[in-house]
DNA sequence: GTCATGGCTTCACATCCACGAAACAGTGGC
DNA sequence: GCCACTGTTTCGTGGATGTGAAGCCATGAC
């Protein structure tokens, strides 16, 4: 997992934000500024000037204890809560059944039938309810690092996501 | 809790011993030396020469993370007082049996029903006074660093704030 | 190569319902 | 009486779900 880079205090805003989802970064302390203290295990500072190397071993370390914080596969509570390592979401009604069956067959493909079929037992509605609401998975699941990908005319497919991209495009 | 001061990469027997009984340290690495990696959030390191403010910035960071890791939950009296670390309030008897509820399943989802139940044994009044208590309920605990999180249609989830908040606002 | 088609994505709405929050009122302890 | 606790009414906000339509893109026809 990519570690972000910001500068302490003028990013003060952007360290919330990563914060809040969990995304592992690495503050860089202007030269007269008090460190803050550091709010997860996920978070550290180096103050300026610091040598690439220093700033390289602490983002190494930092992404070393994303990587073990992360699993590989998220967990679905009865109650329609999504875990992975200590962030969740929770899921609506029907995507939350829609995520089950993908879950079932973790890392393979699901036929648009079988979600359907899954999503709603007593019969689907609308052709198009499906791709929103695989949609809206996709976007609910984003954050704790999960992509459901297309296989276009066969169906889609649960896997883990590849944490850089996330973290460069929050 | 004390954090320990080793040298690295002289003192390299105590580190582990240190990390094995889970006890906090501080790395001084020595000039030229490479940090080695860290193996838990307990752990931290600084490149020697250090400023002494650097120092005791990293220890307390270091001592906050491992206070914060034994004050995951919070303690109820018997008669309805709340507890966590040296702070308290204490909670009105409805209020008191609902967050028993929470705390009895801290972390995962209470049913809105079951939260009736527990704090109504005899009945609920009316469907809005579950409500009400849980906003109250949010408010009052709120100075003790948890909140309750609504997971819509489903019920509601104890957790810990996010540390980040209770820091910037003290 | 160009083009048309089907499959999927995305957005904009509309509806319905759960929950949040304030304001008010009754009750009982001190 | 004053105040804490409790419950109700009422209104507002935002989430959940579904539909229609526009757009994107790979595939296959030509």
């Amino acid at each position: 997992m990519d570690v972000a880079l910001l500068h302490w205090p003028l990013e003060r805003d952007r360290r919330t934000a990563l914060a809040a989802q969990g995304s592992p970064r690495l503050l860089l302390i202007d030269a007269d500024e008090a460190p803050p203290l550091l709010v997860d295990c996920l978070e550290d500072w180096v103050r300026l000037p610091a040598s690439q190397g220093d700033i390289d071993a602490r983002s190494a370390a930092i992404a070393h204890r994303a990587a073990s914080h992360v699993a590989e596969r998220p967990v679905l509570d009865p109650d329609g809560v999504l875990r992975s390592g200590s962030d969740w979401v929770s899921l609506p009604p029907v995507e939350a059944r829609l995520l089950e069956s993908l879950l079932d067959r973790f890392g393979a493909v699901v036929s648009r039938e079988a979600l359907a079929r899954s999503g709603w037992p007593s019969g689907a509605p609308g052709r198009n309810a499906l791709d929103v609401h695989v949609l809206r998975l996709r976007r609910r699941i984003a954050p704790l690092g999960f992509v459901i990908k297309t296989v276009r005319s066969r169906g889609y497919l649960l896997e883990r996501g590849n944490a850089l991209l996330e973290v460069e495009s929050a």
